[in-house]
DNA sequence: CTGAAAGCGCTAACAG
DNA sequence: CTGTTAGCGCTTTCAG
């Protein structure tokens, strides 16, 4: 079928070796014969087999990265950051997507392991018990996990400061006046989620004036958010003001405020996080914290990459991104 | 470092071969030794390499989808599809993000090839030109691409009814009432937008009052969307009704129309195409054609694996899905 | 049912 | 600067 290195040397009257070298490096290789095996390569139609490549070197130039679904746009963001610094220095992504599941995602985990990737990257998914983390350190490959709160031996992590966004939020609502609000959140073992909360439980308590926080958990995703929203309205109709755990999340809750008949930020002040693409052309546009996932994408490859460079004990690198409020048209002054 | 199939037979005192049939297939190997190799294999902490498996059999499992940008949500919804048709028949996708760069786009070609990828799905990215297209055929591949109207001797396709979609579009506008109506599109190069402004006109021209269509061109993007919009209103200030090339298009539109303080659907009427994630959450919640998109990508799976298996001369395959208009609350009647 | 031998396409010492 | 040799980890004839 295609032609292969053996063909060139055939071809040429070279050894193998030096077609090798001639094609890849360059260096240590007459001009003369470089040009030759150049031209009877582009003649021969020859493009290296990488999959060969990789078995000699053991790099496979190939990371894979691990999220729960490419259809969040939060996720969108941060895959094509990691992919285009990926890209840059000649890596390709594999992408997978486990929808929180612990079993694909260990599927997952082990096939890239068994294609021999470079590194892997991903979200903190369904939360990894003590022995997944484990066998993830076994691979000794470099992994790094976004939003993951607590520290392994191994595994880096890059997050944003959640805590610190739960008070932007927290502070930014009781500003506008406001006492009773509520806090939509996930599952109580997502990190991130958690430094959100508490962050934001923080804020209401260091307020003068007696705020009510009322917290609520259910699924972090669109159709969470508005379950969690009706909900609320039926338990606690005294509420004027929300802050969802996401974008995604708070356009459930938009979803559901609208449907009660109520209007934001008429009747409901309403503030997410993420800052996701489309937060910006909502009804009203969606008040909310920002952080920088094309940003965290990047670092992770960054990170990834300069792990794998390094021999014998790797330590792991733990990267913190600022947040900050976006102020659009979901909250007022009450 | 990792255990070998070497390492297992010396163990095992069994041959190389021996233990490489009790692994993969199962078949011609006695049972007790089947079970002997598996217990060793265990106890070593084996897992096979795949890409040394991939270098003897010639296949990688892994399957390169080529794109412009996964940020905007109609690739998630395509890429999801894809990806959970080829993680069901075990193969993996590697993700890239051409951004209708052309030099970029065949960069990405040549190194999935070079990867040895069992097939290629891409849309149709930056219009292909007859050497492109002939060096994709070149690969000996299956090849299949998304939103492609031109057939080619290889090249599988898979796409919507675009023409019916546009003709959908159009015949709602007028059955409306609007009789001043916008198409705001892409280039002309993009075969699948050709179509369904062909639609949209042919319908209009149907129509026994005298309708006006205005067609713009420009960018398909959120920011292609916004800028049209803004340019029509000052050249064409008696539009009632615009038709938006696809949904992000629509939310730039959209965007413009409240800067401009008119309101959808108040003094705009306005429909998109694809019925993406969040056309539903937009205020007002979009009027748009649906094109199944999820569908779409497993079948370009499909396709592609059907493909794969076959030997000598490859027929394409083209499949052609139905549209339907999602009525939502961006029009009214005028 | 198992072993021996060869080789996928390439790189990497080591000589020369 | 170039050739020789060996081998990455696995599968796959072909014998036995």
């Amino acid at each position: 079928m295609s032609a292969t290195l053996k063909d060139i040397a055939r071809e040429s009257g070279l050894n193998p070796s030096t077609v090798s070298r001639a094609l890849s490096g360059g260096y240590g290789v007459h001009e003369k014969t470089r040009e030759k095996v150049l031209a009877i390569a582009e003649k021969l139609n020859y493009h290296p087999n990488l999959i060969a490549r990789g078995l000699v070197t053991g790099r496979s130039h190939t990371i894979g990265l691990l999220i729960s679904d490419i259809r969040n746009p939060y996720f969108a963001d941060l895959v094509r950051g990691a992919e285009d610094a990926a890209y840059a220095s000649g890596f390709d992504i594999v992408l997978c997507n486990s929808d929180l599941d612990p079993v694909k995602q260990m599927k997952y985990f082990r096939s890239l392991r068994e294609k021999r990737v470079s590194g892997i990257l991903t979200s903190s998914v369904a939360a990894l018990n003590r022995s997944e983390i484990d066998e993830l350190d076994s691979y000794g490959i470099p992994i790094v996990v976004f939003d993951e709160t607590r520290r392994t031996r191994h595994l880096s992590t890059v997050l944003a400061d959640n805590f610190q966004g739960g008070g932007l939020a927290g502070k930014y609502l009781m500003g506008l006046g406001h006492s009773v609000i509520a806090h939509l959140t996930g599952p109580r073992e997502m990190g991130n989620l958690a430094q959100r909360c508490a962050g934001f439980l923080k804020a209401l308590k260091t307020s003068s004036n007696g705020v009510t926080p009322i917290v609520m958990r259910g699924l972090h995703t669109y159709h969470g958010g508005y379950e969690m929203a009706k909900k609320l309205f039926s338990r606690h109709p005294s509420v004027t003001a929300i802050f969802a755990a996401n974008d995604v999340t708070a356009f459930g809750v938009l979803q559901a405020v609208l449907e009660t008949g109520m209007s934001v930020p008429g009747d409901i002040s309403l503030i997410g996080f993420d800052n996701v693409q489309l937060a910006g052309i909502t009804h009203p546009p969606l008040t909310t914290v920002e952080q920088p996932k094309y940003e965290m994408g990047q670092a992770a490859i960054e990170i990834l990459l300069s792990q794998s460079k390094e021999h014998g004990e790797r330590v792991p690198e733990h990267r913190r991104f600022g947040v900050r409020l976006i102020e659009r048209k979901s909250c007022r002054a009450i």
